[in-house]
DNA sequence: AGCCTCTGTCATATG
DNA sequence: GCCATATGACAGAGG
């Protein structure tokens, strides 16, 4: 078996391979989604084949090379082997597939147009035209390894990646050719050597007057970098029925596409300068008849990444970088969540998935659009596409599954994922950092899938939630765009949702490399035993909302939600019940939070009773002794009358016979015991009348 | 192994 | 009567 090392990220491309190589047994269709279009850069055909249960001769097609583009990897890989004269990599493995007899069901335009194309006997034009971006991208060595460098050539147009991210790389490359293109970066250097090519840049603009504005653009960008990350946060910290507010205006990037040196219209003419690479194949007429616009001079003003968006919004949800989102439409900008619609229906209704209908967001390609289209929209929507095309490879690979969906529902445990502490918040920034930390590891070393954290998967359930725009984002701003790395996050991201880790287990046995397979397959079901119950049922129904945003959505909003998406009565259900079970957490929570308080308030109020308690027997016990004073006092002096008292015979008056009776005129009276006991009791009879 | 605490969930009460 | 919230009770997880 011949083996084409990918050249920047062998654990990438070997992660990819084993997602790949696992899914080959199920869906030989999804394979080739990934096939086709994943970012790691080189995908082992024979290894493919092995995992459908047969040998070819060794192909290497690299579908996407770091800088995005398509092509084959003998084009792209000087080192990887001679070019094959008969080579159309699509088209043969599109043939291989038939002859596996597989169907292969065209899911995304790319794949659609390359059925379409290969039945027409085109192949080359779908080769030429996924070729041609590949070329592009190894043209400017940024796509190839560092061994690629000596093979590109400066004079086709540079490097559409370093191009296509700032504005200055195109000048800036004719200004210093020698400079470098081919950037391997391990992720540690990557943040310094950001600096040092925006300083760079700085220093070749300043002696460029071509480059004024593009200089006067890099320095507001590098100005707004702080306030770009502290409005993302904003941003990111809102839900996104408050962020939908605060999303708009980051959409006001023109679509003149004037924002990069480097247009498509650029590329194509450099293209086409290669007959290998060149467009000429494409069977355009076939392929798009009557929906393309071939006036140099129209005026159609469409965005190609528009058109492509205007399909496949998950793009939107995943990609919602400030980079891309200008080229939102204002009815796919309106939430995130039509967006997740729209991937339902694209996948559920049959229409779409048709080439003919699929295929528009191809359109602009060709004419003067391209005038408006820079390279970047164009690879950019390409790798968007790719992350599309990978939930919709997921769901299908997925399903619904009622096994798994009955044994999700089955789960007696408990843990919606909500908590007080939010550990969920999918919208920090440290998450943020964090999941771009593994993005670049992916990219630039080979990645520790253990050392993954677990945020980097979490978000919407069935990973639609748009968190991974902020990614996009920086590293659009940080190293040339493209985010090709960024790819294989949102593999680790959308199988690890929708893998089967028995079918993990099922296929991995047959290759060498299974031990990396049973890896995956431990991180996979770490990673689902780390989602809550409700993410997990979520995630089988496909529900296309987090259940934190379930939960913390308004009743307006949630309502008008689900009125606004086609929701199975399941899905609905579910919805509603996650909606449920939330609301009744956080009231279980408030409630205990209440009832601690209250306890811990009684508490008080039994201390300041016990208090007051003490202080009153104190008084008391102070009242008792002056009482008892007061008696002895009294008994004292009563005594000391009486032995002062003479009766008529001059002897001493016997206390125990005779009492000291006050009268009201308060004269004082000696009377017999009887007397007074008798005459107290006509008293009381008295005022008892009274 | 038993106990305790925390937490999620359900059923029911309450506003 | 419906809905959202509050709360008691129960069960599972973890220390």
């Amino acid at each position: 078996m011949k083996y084409l090392k990918p050249w920047w990220s062998d654990g990438g491309g070997l992660l990819h391979l084993t997602i790949l190589l696992s899914l080959a047994g199920l869906r030989l269709d999804v394979d080739l989604d990934l096939y086709l279009l994943l970012p790691p850069p080189t995908l082992l055909w024979d290894e493919l084949l092995l995992a459908g249960g047969r040998t070819s001769s060794a192909y290497a097609l690299s579908p996407f090379p770091a800088s995005g583009g398509w092509g084959r990897a003998d084009q792209l890989h000087p080192k990887g082997r001679e070019p094959d004269p008969e080579a159309e990599p699509e088209g043969r493995l599109l043939r291989e597939v038939c002859a596996l007899g597989v169907p292969f069901i065209p899911r995304t335009r790319v794949d659609a147009w390359l059925v379409h194309s290969v039945a027409a006997g085109e192949a080359d034009g779908a080769h030429g035209l996924l070729g041609a971006a590949a070329a592009a991208s190894s043209a400017g060595g940024v796509g190839a390894s560092v061994d690629d460098s000596s093979q590109a050539a400066p004079g086709d147009g540079g490097d559409p990646r370093a191009a296509a991210s700032s504005p200055l790389a195109a000048g800036e490359e004719e200004k210093a050719p020698a400079e470098p293109t081919a950037q391997v970066l391990d992720a540690g250097g990557r943040a310094n050597q950001e600096n040092e090519v925006l300083r760079e840049r700085h220093e070749a603009v300043d002696h460029s007057s071509q480059n004024v504005e593009n200089e006067q653009r890099v320095s507001a960008q590098e100005k707004s970098l702080p306030q770009k990350n502290e409005d993302e946060s904003k941003i990111a910290d809102k839900p996104d029925w408050e962020a939908e507010k605060t999303t708009e205006p980051r959409n006001e990037r023109s679509l003149n596409g004037t924002e990069t040196a480097f247009s498509l219209e650029d590329l194509f003419q450099m293209l086409s300068s290669q007959p290998e690479n060149s467009l000429e194949g494409i069977s355009l007429g076939n392929t798009f008849t009557g929906s393309i616009n071939y006036g140099i001079n129209s005026t159609h003003n469409v965005n190609f990444s528009q058109a492509i968006s205007h399909d496949v919004n998950l793009h939107e949800a995943m990609l919602l970088c400030p980079d891309n989102t200008f080229r939102r439409e204002p009815v796919a900008r309106t939430s995130p969540q039509e967006s997740f619609l729209q991937l339902n229906s694209h996948t559920t209704t049959p229409e779409q998935t048709l080439p003919g209908t699929n295929l528009t967001g191809f359109l602009p390609l060709v004419g003067s659009q391209m005038r408006n289209v820079t390279s970047q929209d164009l690879l950019h929507d390409l790798d968007i596409n790719i992350f599309d095309d990978i939930s919709l490879m997921s769901l299908a690979t997925e399903g619904f599954d009622p096994m798994e969906v009955s044994h999700l529902f089955e789960k007696p445990d408990s843990d919606s994922g909500l908590s007080l502490n939010s550990s969920h918040n999918s919208t920090s920034v440290t998450k943020s950092n964090s999941s771009r930390s593994v993005c670049e590891g992916g990219a630039g070393c080979s990645s520790d899938l253990e050392s993954l954290s677990h945020h980097d998967l979490e978000g919407a359930v069935g990973g639609y939630y748009p968190e991974p725009s902020k990614l996009c984002h920086m590293d659009h701003r940080s190293d040339s765009g493209f985010c090709g790395d960024l790819a294989f996050q949102h593999i680790y991201h959308n199988h690890t949702y929708h893998l089967q880790p028995s079918a993990l287990e099922s296929t991995s046995g047959s290759f060498s490399w299974h031990g990396k397979s049973q890896k995956i397959s431990k991180y996979l079901n770490d990673t689902d035993r780390n989602l809550s119950r409700d993410e997990r049922r979520a995630k089988a129904l496909h529900i296309p909302f987090s259940v934190d945003e379930i939960v913390r959505m308004p009743v307006d909003s949630f309502n008008n939600m689900l009125s606004r998406h086609y929701l199975t009565d399941l899905q609905v259900s579910l919805i509603r019940d996650i909606r449920r079970r939330g609301k009744n957490k956080v009231a279980a929570q408030n409630c205990r939070k209440r009832k601690l308080d209250i306890i811990l308030n009684l508490e008080d109020d039994l201390c300041n009773l016990q208090a007051k308690k003490e202080i009153l027997k104190r008084e008391r016990a102070q009242y008792n002794k002056a009482i008892n004073t007061m008696k002895q006092k009294l008994h004292d002096l009563y005594h000391d009358i009486f032995s002062r008292l003479r009766d008529d015979d001059g002897r001493p008056v016997n206390p125990n016979q005779y009492v000291l009776q006050c009268s009201q005129d308060g004269s004082v009276l000696i009377v017999p015991k009887e007397l007074a006991t008798s005459g107290h009791k006509k008293e009381n009879r008295k005022g008892k009348r009274k």
